[in-house]
DNA sequence: GAAATATGAATGAACG
DNA sequence: CGTTCATTCATATTTC
């Protein structure tokens, strides 16, 4: 089972050195690493092993990802905790951190739109929309907007959050 | 403690369908469509399933704005020396986008919208088993980083901008 | 070797 | 509009 480095790597995968500069430097707290930032740690961590900057980029934001909402206990390490809920439970504790336009936009959950995929066990959720597929030429459908043309911004409201009003 | 637990999906997932019309418009050269053509664009695409308009205004200024990070100089900029740096030569091999179930295999081949996994290919990461730890003096590598401290604290520059291969 | 887990990567949604 | 967060997917890695 040692022998599966085969058919080569989709995946960068940090080297322990790579790795351990990674987590001090998520520990002396950078939350929010930038495009500048990214590049040195990138360029220092190239001495370690092959990396790229959206490595870095990925592996921080994920890492902050990660401490707020651990998929099971184990993770007992001190961190330093900007103050946000930190979670403990695997089920929900969703903090309205991010709010969820539900009213805004009234998304029906009704229509589930496929997305577990099915690694496991629990399949996957056979939908109509998906199956409904029609020929190649999509563009058929969307021909009459090709003749759009390049739209101008008209009206330079300014939407946070799009505006759909007219 | 709080007990909330939407049912459902809340993020939409472009169909197939949605997403190869979505990506022909976008190859049309739009930057950001008018309100009325984001009403347009909904109105054609809801033939392939569930779509509101905030979601076609998301996902044009999500294309757009992933388009232009990768056109910033190569994430690869920091060209290392690796001998054993051994490139896939093609990204035909392992080349899939998005896995869909397989009851889309109805779809067909030509999936031109290909973006490439990206990661720089070569990934020649050995995986020692035998390295886990060293001792600890990789810190030495990245001590310099730790001045580099954070910019949101700090408030000095923001030029928050980096390569993502996505 | 399969299941469970860990984690890097992709993307829709939100904020400023 | 650019950036960043949150969620999910895919795959490497560990465990059984």
């Amino acid at each position: 089972t040692i022998a599966h480095k085969m058919t080569g790597r989709q995946r960068w995968t940090p080297t322990p050195l790579q790795l351990q500069n990674l987590e001090r430097l998520f520990d002396q707290g950078i939350g929010t690493p930038s495009k500048q930032k990214i590049k040195d740690i990138t360029d220092e961590l190239s001495q370690h092993g092959q990396i790229a900057e959206h490595n870095v980029y990925n592996w921080f934001q994920n890492r902050r990802a990660r401490s707020k909402r651990k998929q099971h206990g184990g993770v007992g390490s001190s961190s330093h905790k900007n103050g946000e809920g930190e979670v403990e439970t695997e089920t929900e504790t969703l903090n309205e951190k991010r709010k969820r336009p539900e009213s805004l936009v009234g998304l029906p959950d009704g229509n589930d739109n496929n997305n577990g995929i099915g690694t496991t066990a629990t399949t996957t959720s056979p939908r109509p929309e998906d199956l409904c597929f029609q020929s190649p030429e999509m563009s058929s459908d969307l021909h009459f907007l090709g003749v759009l043309s390049n739209p101008s911004i008209s009206g330079c409201d300014h939407v946070e959050d799009y505006d759909i009003s007219g």
